[in-house]
DNA sequence: TCTGGGGTCCTAGGACCC
DNA sequence: TCTGGGGTCCTAGGACCC
């Protein structure tokens, strides 16, 4: 607890959601919602325009549609938004040494490290100006809570949304916590709270008054512990610079149970593969591997396996998966399978060798001791050690939104809201797609809203792309980014590849509504200027099921009440309703 | 159409060692 | 030949967070 706010906490405003509209011009001001499309999806951030309709995080996709059918919806551009995050976490590093990143879109900072004189005018002032810096670099609003904890910061920064600032005056703690929702505390989540409602305590207040022993008792020692002292508004806890990560996973959900052995298997090969892959990029290894099983009634279970050292070969990582889900009965179906590896060190080069082979023998000895024991040979440990060979891939049900590496092999799937380029029409994104089209929209971040046109989906001129920077990069962006970030000579707010202005075939007037649409290839017109049948008919042959902002579609409207999500602007249907 | 994906921390029991 | 404890590691599950 300090006697000035000088811990600061960044919450950036709606932030994939935001950085979609900063990216896409004909969504600014229109409901986006950005997260799983497939049938299980979820959400991972809506729009506030979005959040009026009732629409969060965290929520089905499916009941996300039919909150607010005529959102745009989007897969997340994680790329894009590690960017724009890279931006803002330099701008707080300006400000001290002692930045804790909590997520993409979330930080505390220690101003008190950083040298900031410890009074509330001092902490106000650098607030104020880290907001305009962040606006001025990536084009985004974040939220800001100034106080002399952790928690306290938090919640000043919740309480300043959207794109606002509140400090939180020593002092005032105990009396601005009090008629809290305990929910508010850091740490109560669902099951907590219903734990602490039956003993009779609501608020935060209710809390302290319970007293420690009390609190304990319901939530054990180390819960009950940190929660009364959190309820008095007492938190100690350090702004701590990065840590090394402690684990490292993936985790696939599948569009429709799977319930064959062999694919299980195979699933669990492919997901140990990616997940070393993880784990080399992070120049890391680990030593207990952990396979993850979510049955088809949501049942969750683990098991894992501690190898005598730390590996990141993936043959043996895949093994150990293999004996892992070996012993997991899987018929009734599975929804979720994952891989994780902890457990997690630096090893050097040749440690990995000598561990890595330690540890396939250790596995081949284990295996020829249960061989010998059951009496069956014909299970033959020596071929263990081999990889399965030829590539393995399977369709992938799960969006894999973390690896952007796929296939040249397979078909494109256009997902809604990646980035592609047209040969002739230059940089747009993915409106929707299905039955042998897509639909992709014309504009580029500062451009005026852009034009709809619709091609096959195997039309040779039109090609995935890399996300274009939110602010356009030229002179005056370069120096303002320069000064926004103090003596760093990268403007580096967003370092994308750069747009070749001399290929940029966007045309410069603005069309109008109801003329934005234009058919290229083979289709025919009508067919092409009606909303695509195929996000009508079947909301899932190809991901592809994006209305897109209400002019999207020509001016015949899709038949109402075709079920599935809604293809485009009925008539007289508001895209925006503010209440 | 219920319920993603990537993490962290805590608890609890059993094995094992001193 | 009635009974110790404590510490650490491993495994499994669960709550929580963004």
């Amino acid at each position: 607890m300090r006697g000035a706010p000088t811990i600061l906490h960044l919450d950036m405003d709606a932030f994939y959601a935001s950085a979609e509209q900063a990216a896409k011009p004909s969504l600014r001001g229109k409901p986006v919602i950005v997260g799983g499309l497939g049938p299980r999806g979820v959400v991972a951030t809506a729009s506030y325009e979005a959040r009026v309709f009732g629409v969060h995080s965290a929520m089905a996709m499916a009941q996300a549609r039919r909150l607010c059918p005529n959102a745009a919806f989007l897969i997340p551009r994680f790329a894009l938004y590690r960017e724009v995050s890279d931006a803002v976490m330099t701008l707080l590093h300006t400000l001290s040494p002692l930045v804790e990143p909590l997520s993409l879109d979330e930080a505390f900072v220690d101003l008190e490290a950083g040298g900031t004189e410890p009074t509330v005018e001092a902490a106000r002032a650098v607030a104020e100006r880290l907001r305009a810096d962040i606006k001025s670099a990536t084009g985004l609003t974040g939220s800001v809570g100034l106080a002399g904890s952790k928690m306290l910061a938090k919640i000043g920064s919740e309480q300043a949304k959207p794109d606002g600032l509140v400090v939180i005056e020593p002092g005032t703690e105990r009396d601005l916590l009090g008629p809290m929702s305990v929910r508010t505390l850091p740490g109560v989540g669902p099951a907590t709270a219903e734990t602490l409602r039956r003993a009779g305590i609501h608020t935060v207040a209710e809390t302290r008054e319970a007293g420690e022993a009390e609190l304990v008792r319901l939530l054990g020692r180390a819960h009950g512990a940190s929660l009364f002292l959190m309820a008095e508004g007492r938190d100690e806890r350090p702004v701590v610079a990065e840590r090394d990560a402690k684990s490292i996973s993936v985790e696939d959900t599948f569009d429709v149970d799977l319930t064959d052995r062999t694919r299980v298997q195979l699933e669990i090969a492919r997901l140990a593969d990616r997940c070393v892959r993880r784990l080399r990029e992070a120049g890391r290894s680990g030593r207990t591997v952990v396979i993850k099983v979510r049955r088809y009634d949501f049942s969750t279970l683990t098991r894992s396996e501690t190898l005598r050292g730390p590996t990141d070969d993936p043959a043996v990582v895949r093994e150990a998966a293999a004996r892992l889900i070996d012993g997991v009965d899987t018929t009734a179906g599975v929804r979720l399978l994952g891989v994780g590896v902890s457990g997690l060190a630096d090893y050097t080069q040749e440690d990995l060798f000598a561990q890595a082979a330690q540890a396939a023998q250790a596995a081949q000895a284990a295996q020829a001791a249960q061989a010998a024991q059951t009496a069956q040979t014909a299970h033959e440990g020596v071929g263990d050690a081999g990889r399965p060979p030829g590539p393995e891939r399977p369709e992938s049900a799960g969006e894999g939104a973390g690896e952007a590496s796929e296939d040249a092999e397979k078909p494109r799937r256009w997902l809604p809201g990646s980035d592609v380029r047209h040969a002739e029409y230059g940089a747009g994104w993915v409106q929707g797609s299905g039955v042998g089209r897509v639909t992709v929209r014309f504009e580029e971040p500062w451009s005026p809203p852009g034009r709809v046109r619709t091609f096959p989906v195997d039309d040779p001129a039109l090609q995935p792309a890399d996300p274009l920077p939110l602010l356009r990069p030229d002179a005056d962006a370069d120096a303002e980014a320069e000064e926004a970030e103090g003596p760093d000579p990268d403007p580096g707010a967003v370092a994308f590849s750069a747009p070749d202005p001399a290929a940029d075939p966007v045309p410069a007037e603005t069309p109008g509504p109801e003329a934005d649409q234009e058919v290229v290839g083979d289709l025919a017109p009508e067919e092409a200027a009606g909303p695509d049948p195929g996000w009508a008919s079947a909301p899932h042959p190809d991901e592809g099921m994006c209305p897109g902002p209400e002019e999207a579609e020509g001016p015949d409207g899709p038949a109402p009440g075709a079920g599935g999500p809604e293809p485009g602007r009925g008539p007289g249907q508001p895209v925006t309703s503010r209440p």
